[in-house]
DNA sequence: TTTTTCACTTTCCTTCGGGAAAGTGCTATA
DNA sequence: TATAGCACTTTCCCGAAGGAAAGTGAAAAA
């Protein structure tokens, strides 16, 4: 009996849990997320906020994630015309998420640190 | 005031969270931790719970956890020589993350069945 | 008039993840 | 003796991820 439910429990929790990595795995969705989430909203900001990623990744992770209704895409008329970006409200769904990853790196480096 | 500190809360953030990325993230190690921690210790059993993995991609898998010491390989000496995994105690740090990418992932499909 | 900024796009190239299928060396079972 | 199971390994291959660098078109600033 132990044994059937095993398998069961194992699935009912391992496809929910694939269906979340599909959308937000990968090395730049939680990043970006971040730094729109925290008021980073013009491309370039978000391009200086996380070290590292370039601005072809940044535009197609940007359509990914409003394609994902994570992120809006704001177009302000003006003579330059102003494009900015913010989270939709359903990426504060991501809140917890976030929360315990950015728990559970900051403990992960002191363990590393007090190995090495 | 608020500008500078928004730049400064980002990357307290992204860094942690870019920490566990590098150890959890792609399509499997989760699932793994998963089959594993549910019970099932034979290379065979955890390949037929998880579906899709192919055996190269979970011995492969496998070893990176053994590394990041989230999973141990224990061989029991025998006529046939038996090998199972298990879960390290570390691995249980993990429990927070899995639970949260489960909630997110039940909800979101039940978002997307809603609108399609 | 030249330079800079903004928000990207384009091109080229390398690396990595991962699938399919077969093989391996051993033992257990029929 | 032949087949099946276990725990993988090996080979081949493909597509996606992602880095470097340059370009683009408009407008604002010097």
């Amino acid at each position: 009996m132990a044994t059937k439910n095993a398998y069961c429990d194992c699935l009912e929790t391992i496809k929910p849990v694939r269906d979340a990595l599909d959308v937000i795995s990968g090395k730049w969705k939680l990043p970006i997320i971040i730094s729109v989430g925290v008021g980073n909203a013009r491309f370039t900001d978000i391009q200086d906020s996380i070290p590292g990623i370039t601005p072809k990744v940044l535009a197609k992770e940007l359509k990914e994630l409003e394609q994902h209704k994570l992120v809006k895409r704001i177009i302000t008329d003006g003579y330059p015309v102003r494009i900015s970006y913010k989270l939709e409200v359903y990426a504060d769904t991501l809140t917890p998420i976030i929360y315990s990853l950015k728990d559970w790196g900051v403990n992960h480096r002191k363990k590393i640190i007090q190995k090495e």
